[in-house]
RNA sequence: GCACCGUUGGUCCAGUGGUAGGACAUUAGCUUCCCAAGCUAAUAGCCCGGGUUCAAUUCCCGGACGGUGCACCA
């Protein structure tokens, strides 16, 4: 199996592996090592570029840690809580919201208090759907994904860790607008880690409790506007929509990006658009585009706040992880803040043109409501204001009649004091919709290491090597000097691999064992060049020349030492392949047959 | 959270009621002008707690961690 001969090579090369082992482990938390510390950053830079920098977006870095109110509002308070019920034969736990669910008409069982779950497990002589035992009396806990803490001492404000790095934007929004300008759409980015008490990690890096997520938020005019869809309307996308894989024989939708949009089997053009971006990224970053798919979330299957959901999904050991996700959020987030919170969480739309619309506004008289109708005035008021909104001529009569809480009331409609205006609106408030591209960084490096992995020979010899692209792979370069028994052959390779560094590259550099021993190393952790320093290319005329050998065909060629890091440069940002060395430069006949 | 299985050098494994052995890797030296070669030496391990026992890495109980299944899962 694949799988575990990466976790193996991870754990021995110092890619990832379990952390805390020293005080027995602490399941669902991962180390990255030094290999895959570098692997993880070189995802994130090449995320960035493409996420953040090509389309014109910003990047913010909010805290870890959020007040409850923004949980409150965001819904994860109450939509991360699972409601479970273990049964007291067989200890078997089941979602408690959902067996009410199957049991009564009750659609959202979730929205109730726990008590009244467990009232209605009793009344309905809900049983386990294990072994049949009824489950009344048996408690119902709630667990909540979020993880807790208090910020600040004492009387301290419950925190908590937060479960995604969207809401650290949206809370933001406010002030974000502001350096937009007010102008949308635009896109806010935030590459950090979020936290799941989730209730059983498993997978390795699959499904941690604290994980890095790369996400951007775009914030869109809700009607007026468009993506560049052109942009990437010719991209091939392999899509598994929602209804073929409910259906009994269903098939992916092979297609382009423009066609899926146009036949609407992607709803939004925005997260049409971002599917081919990122279908274009994870191509660039070395995703093997035969293990890699969209799905579409099922009904049952959305977040509490997505209208309409794609997962991207690429096959690792035989099963399909879920490695990011577009959704069409729609305005909940920034309602749900508006509402909660204190600022405006809208965009002023200048018209193109001010309009004039008549307005019909009450301006009603205090002086009269307040006596009559004491603590309940101002909900008068109030009422008077919708109806005016609502019904205008209402007013025409001599008294009005509004309901106050589920009373009605009639006041005189002078004292109303109702009025049409003419008003010039120059634009309107709107709450942006948003469409959220995130993608989960641990398992886009566990996919990248899965589809690189490969096993052949060179020289007869099995060899594991990791096909990387250059400009991912965590060291650019390695550094030998050819053997070690020559003091100026290891002088020159240390001040090759410095001068390298010097340059901006990362490199290793490594003297012991033979040079084929050397090699296999790079090759595992798959440095994509090896450079190797040979007596024959500091003796004779010319300058002074090094070998350069290719990991994947381990076919080498002759470079000059000047100039070393500026010709690999190309090479490594993935501007060009290692062909144009071999047609530049002398190649090195070393006698290797790589199969 | 439940069930089953597992946990021995860095990695992968063998083994034992009297504290352990291999392979690979690593380090040092010799050798070596291009692909895990060879020779010599060195470093390094029984997941944690409790129990039974003269003695536990081994048996029993509990825990942690991992794998698989169930449940759950933006």
């Amino acid at each position: 199996m694949a799988g575990t001969e990466i976790v193996e090579l991870a754990k021995r090369r110092g890619f990832f592996f379990g952390s805390n082992g020293a005080y027995g482990g602490t399941a669902g938390f991962y180390t990255f090592g030094p290999q895959g510390a570098a692997l993880k950053r070189n995802v994130e830079d090449a995320w960035r570029d493409r996420f953040t920098v090509a389309e014109g977006n910003q990047e913010i870095e909010a805290p870890n840690i959020m007040p409850e109110a923004v949980f409150e509002a965001s819904g994860h308070l109450d939509g991360f809580d699972d409601m479970l019920v273990e049964c007291g034969e067989c200890g078997e736990s089941h979602r408690a919201d959902h067996l009410v669910e199957g049991a009564t008409s009750i659609e959202d069982a979730e929205a109730l208090p726990g008590s009244e779950v467990e009232l209605l497990i009793r009344d309905h002589g809900i049983a386990c759907p294990s072994c049949g035992t009824p489950l009344a009396g048996q408690d119902v806990e709630d667990f909540n994904l979020m993880f807790a803490t208090d910020i600040g001492p004492g009387d301290s404000q419950p925190g908590y860790l937060r479960p995604e790095t969207a809401q650290g934007i949206f809370v933001e929004f406010p002030r974000l607008k502001e350096y937009a300008r007010g102008r949308l759409p635009f896109g806010v980015t935030q590459v950090g880690a979020a936290y799941r008490n989730e209730i059983s990690p498993r997978g390795g890096l699959l499904r941690l409790r604290e994980f890095t997520q790369a996400e951007l938020e775009q914030f869109i005019h809700p009607e007026d506007d468009e993506p560049p869809l052109w942009k990437v309307a010719d991209v091939e996308v392999l899509l598994y929509p929602a209804d073929e894989q409910e259906a009994e024989d269903g098939d992916y939708v092979e297609t382009t990006v423009g066609e899926a949009v146009d036949e609407g089997v992607v709803g939004s053009p925005w997260v049409g658009y971002y599917l081919g971006v990122a279908q274009e990224w994870y191509e660039r970053v070395g995703v093997d585009m035969d293990r890699f798919r969209f799905r579409q979330h099922l009904p049952g299957e959305r977040a509490h706040y997505a209208a309409d959901c794609w997962d991207a999904e690429s096959e690792v050991d035989g099963d399909w992880i879920e490695i990011a996700g577009f959704s069409y959020r729609a305005d909940y987030d920034l309602s749900k803040h508006g509402e909660y919170g204190d600022d405006a969480f809208t965009v002023f739309q200048r018209y193109d043109e001010p309009k004039t619309v008549e307005r019909a506004t009450v301006d009603p008289d205090m002086a009269t409501l307040g006596p009559e109708f004491g603590g309940r005035a101002a909900a008068v008021a109030e009422a008077l204001e919708d109806l005016a909104a609502r019904d205008p001529d209402a007013f025409e009569a001599d008294a009005v009649s509004v309901e106050v809480d589920g009373e009605t009331v009639t006041v005189d409609a002078d004292v109303a004091n109702f009025s049409v205006e003419e008003v010039t609106e120059n634009g309107e408030h709107v709450t942006p919709h948003v469409v959220e591209p995130s993608f989960g960084v641990g398992r886009t490096v566990q996919t990248l290491l899965a589809h690189a992995y490969r096993v052949d020979e060179v020289d007869g010899e099995e060899r594991s090597y990791l096909s990387l692209e250059p400009a991912l792979a965590p060291t650019d370069a390695a550094v030998f000097p050819l053997v070690t028994n020559e003091e100026t052959l290891v002088e020159t390779a240390r001040s090759v691999a410095n001068d390298l560094r010097e340059q901006g590259l990362s490199v290793a550099y490594d003297d012991s064992g033979s040079i084929g021993r050397r090699y296999r190393r790079q090759d595992e952790v798959g440095t994509p060049f090896c450079v190797t320093v040979d007596r024959d290319g500091l003796e004779g005329d010319g300058p002074d020349t090094v070998t350069v050998r290719e990991r994947d065909t381990a076919a080498q060629v002759r470079v000059p030492v000047d100039g070393l890091a500026d010709a690999l440069a190309p090479l490594l940002a993935g501007e060009d392949s290692f062909e144009s060395f071999l047609d530049a430069y002398e190649t090195v006949d070393s006698g290797v047959e790589t199969q």
